[in-house]
RNA sequence: CGCGGGGUGGAGCAGCCUGGUAGCUCGUCAGGCUCAUAACCUGAAGGCCAGAGGUUCAAAUCCUCUCCCCGCAACCA
């Protein structure tokens, strides 16, 4: 059997822009993938991303533009479209909640609950204000206000259909306690261990009353309700990639996930209503469900009001696709929250791409251009510096696999890459090349260039994942035979 | 006493599980070199490891207490 790969990422929500954490856990997502597809092979790696289009959000945002919702949907998503596009994203399918086949999917799976009891018919009673169109707990509201618009709540009922979440919780938490792959990394694993076994799941209402919300997917069972979002976003993982037989039982090449990727916003909903979900069909859990952290704006949490949300199209266009690329991955070890600042940028622009690899890459240029008139020499080093750099060379794949697989440690795989250019730059000050040409040692001289050479060619094999148009021109650049020698690949940003 | 994570040179982090010269990246300063994008290489300065007490020959590392910061605490997509 042939190992296959198939990542998520979740979908996003279209009632706003997307910004830099939707950037980031799609960039993620799209280096795993790359690096799966040198491993697996092309045709065993499966990249799913899309939208989320229903709900009140949705609604609320096409009403305030006067507008239908799934007007004011066609118009977000190809924000998102273009954003993948100059992030080099390399998606296999993007798929849409509103798309006729994800709907019929997910009736066909709330008609299977609601036949086998899981869904049921309650009233549901709280504080609602009609203006926000929202309700509120005794908790937030204590005293019956609204904590939005200040307006008296009223006490309102409506019948509704919860799903049995609570019927499954022990399974759950023997699930998530017998395979600690399952929730990464291990903080949000605890978060979630001890949310569970705190606290009693209460069922999860799954439905909202056509009269307070219409933009949705109309409950089979009962055609006066549509579908809670989250019933109907997680859904799309399984149903992007299978089918349901005629027995009701779930097909898929690709299922089960390998790693649904998002942002620790959204753990529970992937931690606790999925899985029950999963398991109320009957269908395989996904292997590891990993949540990142948060990108803060010079230090405060980026937000809508605060109106300081980056926009990634603005920092590509400012500094290029790879090093913003390179930056997110790099600057902030994965799960944890980072600062973002164009100033970090500049700082990793500056030092490791264009100083560490770009010179690296220039120098070596400029000494083949040099020493031999544009063509690579052949030769060999048996010197212990060389042998070791060779030792490097020679297992960068596999230390860059151990980061990438087994921890999804995007940092600490550019860092092994990293060692390996700066392992080479103190090589070049080491063995004097300049000094080698004028001595006429030949053979040295020879040998020293094509290791050189060999270390960025490494280099850029190893780098594909994570910055693949930089792969690329290196891979222009050094040719079978001879260089063909371009521009500088970072130029220094000068601060004034 | 709700649960969990954390407080280490100017900044960001590692080390703590398995006690024994406090390490990395960036920044600062000095030097070297010239193949290179004033890039590269070397060296230096800078820390009583939040605070107090305890265990120990020995504690950033184990134990107790205190202070401070952050996350989670169900329908917010």
């Amino acid at each position: 059997m042939t190992k296959k790969f198939y990542i998520t990422t979740p979908l996003y929500y279209v009632n706003a822009a997307p910004h830099i954490g939707h950037s980031y856990t799609t960039i993620a997502a799209d280096t795993l993938a790359r690096f799966m597809r040198l491993n697996l092979g092309k045709e065993n790696v499966f990249f799913l991303t899309g939208t989320d289009e229903h709900g009140q959000k949705i609604q609320k945002a096409a009403d305030a533009k006067g507008m239908l919702p799934q007007d004011f949907a066609d118009e977000t998503v190809p924000h998102f479209k273009e954003l993948w596009k100059s992030l080099n994203i390399s998606y296999d399918y993007f798929i849409r909640t509103t798309d006729k086949a994800h709907i019929e999917f997910v009736q066909r799976v709330l008609q299977m609950v609601f036949d086998k009891g899981d869904i049921y018919e309650d009233k549901y009673e709280g504080l609602y204000c009609t203006p926000c169109e929202a309700f509120w707990t005794k908790l937030q509201a204590s005293d019956n206000l609204c904590p939005d618009c200040k307006r008296p709540l009223e006490l309102i009922q409506e019948t509704n259909y919860f799903f049995r979440l609570s019927k499954y919780q022990d399974w759950l938490i023997e699930h998530i306690k017998n395979n600690p792959e399952f929730i990464k990394p291990e903080i949000r694993r605890n978060e979630v261990l001890s949310f569970l076994t705190l606290n009693k799941l209460d069922n999860l209402c799954i439905s909202r009353p056509k009269e307070r919300l219409s933009w949705g997917i109309p409950l089979p069972f009962s055609p006066g309700h549509v579908t809670y979002v989250w019933f109907d976003a997680l859904i799309n993982y399984i149903s992007a990639v299978g089918k349901f037989d005629e027995n009701g039982r779930y097909e898929s090449k690709w299922w089960p996930a390998e790693l649904h990727l998002m942002a620790k916003d959204i753990l529970r909903q992937h931690t606790v209503y999925w899985p029950i979900m999963l398991k109320a069909l009957d269908i395989e859990l996904p292997k590891t469900i990993f949540a990142h952290g948060w990108w803060m704006i010079n230090d405060a949490k980026m937000s809508k009001s605060r109106g300081n949300a980056v926009n990634p199209l603005e920092m590509v266009a400012k500094y290029g696709i790879d090093a913003y690329r390179y930056f997110l991955l790099r600057d902030v070890p994965f799960g944890m929250d980072g600062n973002f600042s164009e100033e970090s940028i500049i700082k990793r622009y500056n030092s490791d791409l264009a100083n560490d690899l770009g010179n690296l890459v220039y120098r070596t240029l400029t000494m083949v251009e040099k020493y031999y008139q544009g063509k690579i020499p052949e030769g060999k080093s048996g010197d212990e510096k060389s042998m070791a750099i060779r030792a490097k060379i020679n297992s960068l794949h596999n230390d860059v696999g151990a980061c990438l697989t087994d921890d999804f440690n995007f940092s600490g795989a550019l860092e092994k890459i990293w060692e390996l250019i700066n392992a080479a730059n103190k090589h070049v000050e080491e063995t004097k090349p300049w000094n080698l040409a004028k001595e006429n040692k030949t053979e040295e001289l020879k040998a020293f260039i094509r290791l050189l050479v060999d270390v960025i060619r490494a280099v850029a094999e190893q780098i594909y994942p994570f910055m693949p148009d930089t792969a690329q021109a290196i891979k222009e650049q050094f040719g079978e035979k001879e260089i063909i020698k371009g521009k500088p690949l970072f130029p220094r940003i000068e601060i004034s």
